[in-house]
DNA sequence: TGACTGACGCCGG
DNA sequence: CCCGGCGCCAGTC
């Protein structure tokens, strides 16, 4: 498949967000690569905006930016459930390095 | 149309 | 490590 509707890339982003297993995390940027490689889309932007307005519903907390920032407006949420995750974190942050999870399939429907 | 606005990312100071 | 600037893209005014 090629390009898709904003509506659909929604639903790759929030599905993607879904299957980050619990004590890993992904970042805006690795999120809009992976669904580069499945949509022919690729912007850590639209999947900010995204999760800024549809990410209530899926574990918005396992995604951080590449700095290992957790969501802004929700620190407290997010470190403390990352935290009981068993997510690597420094000084509030998480390391990325260490909690960076990717898919190894090459589907997202599944 | 064109300007403004973000749950981003990379670089330089 | 923090801050500012620029590029990026889709949605809104």
């Amino acid at each position: 498949m090629g390009a898709v509707d904003s509506d659909e890339y929604r639903e790759l982003v929030l599905q993607l967000v879904e299957r980050i297993p619990p004590g890993r995390v992904m970042t805006y940027g690795a999120i809009a690569e992976y669904l580069a490689d499945v949509s022919g889309r690729c912007s850590a932007r639209q999947v900010g905006t995204i999760m800024a307005r549809y990410g209530a519903g899926v574990p918005w907390h396992r995604v951080v930016n590449s700095s290992g920032r957790v969501v802004p407006g929700h620190e407290q949420r997010a470190t403390e459930r990352l935290a009981a995750e068993g997510v690597p974190l420094r000084a509030g942050r998480v390391i990325i390095k260490t909690a960076a999870w990717y898919p190894e399939d090459h589907t997202v429907g599944g």
